[in-house]
DNA sequence: TCCTAGTATAAGTAGCAACTTATATTAGGA
DNA sequence: TCCTAATATAAGTTGCTACTTATACTAGGA
């Protein structure tokens, strides 16, 4: 039923940016606090605070990035959740991949497949964007 | 010092773009001319030959689809290469992922800082700095 | 050869997103 | 309480990029 979706739009969309990439990166080997990020982020990129902020607001948003506060500082740290997503998205490309449909049927036991194909929609897959 | 990959860099660029991630989606389902692309994409997003040719462009520039000459036709498909990167780039997230870019990464938040704050004129734009 | 189909490139424009500086918020210590 | 540190938000600016239309290329058929 996750339709391999919004999770993943919203994902690659911030991931579409090389800062947010280096973020994750960076997040990728622990927790920090998001000074510690501006700080490494700032001598990498020559950006501001509030442009790094800016980026973990948008990397929270699509579900990247978890945050923890302690005192005044917040801790970011990597959210498997929205990488997750990705690799799901990527999933439709790997061998014997033929739809969305499929992927999830194949998971499920195959006597439940007319079942399934009989009261949905075809192509759910088409209703992505407008 | 060789990042997980420049591979990686341009393929997360090119999917950044919801029209291409769709294209990807398209061709994921197999091989399609030119042409076929532009007319279901066009459909779906209500934009022109030209502006679909540029995304091919792109993907094809970013290593994630492949082109192959037929008379005056161009049949793309998914090239594996560029979506290896991507998963690639989303092993070091895997549990206990050590791996070169962690060494890259560590002496940045070290010493690097004050030379780059040093020589960096105020108003770069972020895409210069490597 | 010329014409057409299929596709790519040229050139120009508009909108958005990634910045900036300034300020608001919040927690804790003196 | 006031001050400071840490972070987020506000408001404004600018450059990139995703589009547009027009045109150039290229292969094959008549």
């Amino acid at each position: 039923m996750t339709e391999t979706g919004p999770a993943a739009e919203a994902a690659f969309d911030a991931l579409g940016d090389p800062v947010r990439r280096r973020i994750m990166e960076l997040l990728g080997e622990g927790e920090r606090p998001a000074g510690a990020v501006a700080e490494i982020l700032g001598a990498h990129f020559g950006i501001s605070q509030p442009a790094v902020s800016q980026h973990l607001k948008v990397l929270r948003e699509a579900g990247l990035v978890t945050v923890r506060a302690e005192g005044t500082r917040r801790f970011y740290g990597v959210d498997d959740d929205g990488l997750a997503a990705v690799r799901l998205w990527l999933e439709r490309f790997a061998d014997g991949f033929t739809g969305p449909l499929d992927a999830l049927e194949t998971e499920l036991a195959r006597g439940k497949r007319e079942r399934r194909l009989a009261d949905r929609p075809a192509r759910t897959r088409r209703r992505d964007v407008a």
